[in-house]
DNA sequence: TTTTTATGTGCAACTCAGTTGCGAAAAGAG
DNA sequence: CTCTTTTCGCAACTGAGTTGCACATAAAAA
């Protein structure tokens, strides 16, 4: 179940020194169950009706981002999106594919867009966001269902 | 004033099939003034205390998405910011770039970005969206006032 | 272990961008 | 000008996210 200690809810805790309580292992576990980034809402309905307050987890989400462990991945329908960020660096995040089809989100960690290292037209880019929208292997494959 | 037809609201207007009423050529003479996307917020102060409705402004720019004169350029503060159409392709939009610094938000119609045409991890990408975060020119000459 | 203290949590109320319903106004057709 | 259709203004609503405050609890101190 637990293989590198990365994907431990509580070893991340306790690498993050951050209080090990309840409500913040069933965040992070809510995390690392997903493939992709998660709203509040959506990490909510994971834990279950008996699971914190929705407050509690956007101050959890807060915490979590102060301490580099989470990182905003995008917004969407004017919800952000939250995933671990252990997988990539901070200033080239990997792109996120959107499937118009069927709707999932995907993280593409193994694609490496190139950032412009000198200016664009004198515009110094430090960070870059990419958004992709499309088909995902699966619709390809069946265009009707998903 | 008028230079091309395509930046006049009224030509805009008529070559779209659209009403031609006072709020709809205040909304798209914002648009036109500003060099990059703006929110209903910044299109009802530009036009001022006599414009319209902040609903009206609001069904106005969705009636201008669906004719495809303008787009929704990106989501940000949880804030939608719409841009005219007529500068650049659907599906390969230009970066939008913000500074750090000023917080300005600019428009890199000249920047050409290659969209992946051949699937990527089984994924078959049609449209994206790149943002970019840096340094703008001004703010690179003077980092301490904008 | 028990006590103490700093931090975390739940609840209610609030903010703010955007939406909806409906009656009044006005653009365009005839 | 008259009629029909679309647009507009207002009020009320929605839903994500925030704030203030009292209470609970993890971890440090005794
Ligand atoms: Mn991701
Ligand atoms: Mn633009
Ligand atoms: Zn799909
Ligand atoms: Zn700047």
């Amino acid at each position: 179940m637990t293989a590198r200690p990365e994907h431990d809810a509580v070893t991340i805790l306790q690498s993050a020194r951050l209080r090990r309580t309840a409500p913040r292992i069933a965040v992070l576990e809510s995390l690392l169950a997903s493939d992709g980034p998660l709203t509040q809402e959506q990490i909510t309905a994971h834990i279950g009706p008996r699971g914190p307050n929705r407050v509690t987890v956007y101050r959890i989400l807060e915490s979590f981002v102060a301490a580099g462990v989470v990182r905003q991945a995008f917004l969407r329908d004017r919800a952000q999106h939250y995933e671990l960020a252990h997988c990539c660096p901070r200033h080239r995040v990997h792109p996120h594919f959107t499937c118009t089809q069927c709707g999932k989100t995907c993280c593409l960690p193994e694609v490496d867009l190139p950032m412009p290292a000198a200016p664009v037209n004198g515009f110094l880019v430090s960070r870059q966001r990419v958004e992709w929208e499309g088909l995902c292997p699966s619709c390809r494959q069946s265009p009707a269902a998903d």
